[in-house]
DNA sequence: ACAGCTGTATTATGAATATAATACAGCTGT
DNA sequence: ACAGCTGTATTATATTCATAATACAGCTGT
């Protein structure tokens, strides 16, 4: 069962993306499982303290993208197999790196400073510390 | 006179946000500098294709930061000296590390994958582009 | 002086996000 | 069988973001 017990809410961004961004994090991280229970869509409200729409919302986008399956009257489930996870953790992965390089380039940071503020954050256990 | 050509919108955080992150990179990087002089709000929207309310509450906020000066009237100017920028650059270079490192400890990628992903991005000619 | 720029403010509308309150249909274990 | 869970759907309200239209006040160069 997954429990969303290290789900952390920030700020601008809709929650039902950080939902469905938190699911695909521990998919990759290896954490979430093929085959694992979701909590109900009103468990899951109670757990992270938001409306059952907004968690309803997320486990549709995240059945469209084939992550989760789920039945009228029955419990969801995780369902993934090894591409998919391989796909998802790629996917991620070259995303968010993209994503601070455009950013750190956009700044005028050098690829050397960029890596050393990458290796900087990683080893500050206040900053760096997972979320997860 | 800050020209936004070369401003790209990304759809998913808001345009008065993008604006505001536009000029702190700029200044951080050094092609925005002290004495520059602002856009009118209506001129900035034209060249942006938004709306003159959008651009007033980007230059409203910059100017609670100090980074802007406005009159009644009057153009505006960009008002930044050599700490300003310092910490400008400092700030957006940690926080853009940050959010990078919890996002891929997240995922659970290991430092070196982490850093090889960035200087993968890095050095991809399309992807790593600077959109300022 | 004054036309034409500035900045600033107000009101209205629409889309996206999130909440709230219900309602109904289908599975499931006792 | 049936109570109590599931998923699913609808309607209403509030907030934020963005647009649109307008208005007014102040600087500025000719």
């Amino acid at each position: 069962m997954i429990s969303f017990e290290k789900f952390v809410p920030i700020d601008g961004s809709p929650i039902y993306l950080q939902i469905i961004t938190y699911l695909k994090r521990g998919i990759a991280a290896g954490f979430i499982l093929d085959g694992d229970e979701m909590p109900s869509r009103r468990v899951a409200s109670a757990l992270l303290g938001i409306n059952p729409n907004t968690v309803q919302k997320s486990y549709r986008l995240l059945e469209e993208e084939g992550i989760v399956s789920s039945n009228q009257g029955a419990k969801s489930y995780v369902t993934i197999n090894g591409d998919k996870i391989a796909s998802i953790r790629s996917e991620l992965l070259s995303a968010e790196a993209n994503a601070a390089t455009i950013a750190m380039k956009q700044m005028g940071v050098s690829k050397e400073e960029a890596l050393m503020a990458i290796s900087r954050a990683w080893d500050e256990p206040e900053k760096g510390k997972s979320n997860l």
